[in-house]
DNA sequence: ATTAATAGTTACTTTTGGTAACCCAAAATT
DNA sequence: AATTTTGGGTTACCAAAAGTAACTATTAAT
């Protein structure tokens, strides 16, 4: 892998490749994308940016077709990483509401960039995948 | 789910979340989501992004920990959607160059704001995770 | 006494992802 | 002359993750 692309883009790699550089043992880039690549995390944080506080079941219905198990550990992730706070109110039936923290906001607005290419970009690559 | 928070942000929810709405039986945002919800997706769009064309080891040296079949399985896909270009040359050994295509890059683009993003928020949100 | 409601958990099954071995053809090495 | 190396895969197999269904708690309503 000697004087191919690799070398020619120097510059460019120390912006954009992020990827292999860690502190203190942990890569931020590759961090970010393990936690939101998964099929309900995105899901999750745009539904709570979208309407603010919801209630467990609430979340669950907007999705769709999360499992409750699923919706479970995504919930629990986001909140480990201060990305969701969970508030509990000691009722019967439980009542648990869920909103983004303002880090989680922070994410939301990237993906609220992200969605938006999708739906520009989404008839262009219906057609490619079909022809 | 009557009169709750659900009910409260009608604008906010036809203008954030699409991801229930269908173009022809199919979501465009859960579409593009179901895409890049991998664990390589993100990474190789990334590292073709940064360096301009590379080859197939080329790839696989930079992401590091991606096994063989599972960027060949990562290409294949985003071949189909348009997002890259594969050139076989007729050599031996092979070689089969990969480039983003316009449309890739155009996902690029919004990779590379998310990054910065999870640059600027990973020490937050390690400290989240820990405490 | 039974049912409903909310927010889960647990056990089990299926799907997905990861690992290691193998393939091809020619050029370089022994 | 025979073996090894090369690059870009594929195939078979095994582990991990996700999906499914059933179960739980507690109280109010029927």
């Amino acid at each position: 892998m000697e004087n191919t692309a690799i070398d020619t883009q120097k510059k460019f790699q120390n912006f954009f490749w992020k990827a292999n550089e860690t502190r203190n043992g942990v890569c931020p880039v590759r961090d970010i994308i393990a936690r939101i690549s998964d099929k309900w995390t995105i899901l999750t944080i745009y539904a709570l940016g979208g309407y603010g506080t919801l209630r467990f079941n609430e979340i669950k219905k907007l999705i769709g077709d999360v499992s409750q198990r699923m919706l479970t550990v995504t919930l629990r992730n986001l909140e480990a990483d201060g990305l969701v706070e969970r508030h509990v109110y000691a009722e019967v039936p439980p009542r648990v509401e869920y909103t983004l923290t303002p880090l989680g906001y922070g994410l939301m607005e990237q993906l609220v960039q992200l969605a938006g290419w999708a739906e520009d970009n989404s008839q262009a690559i219906m057609k490619n995948r079909k022809g």
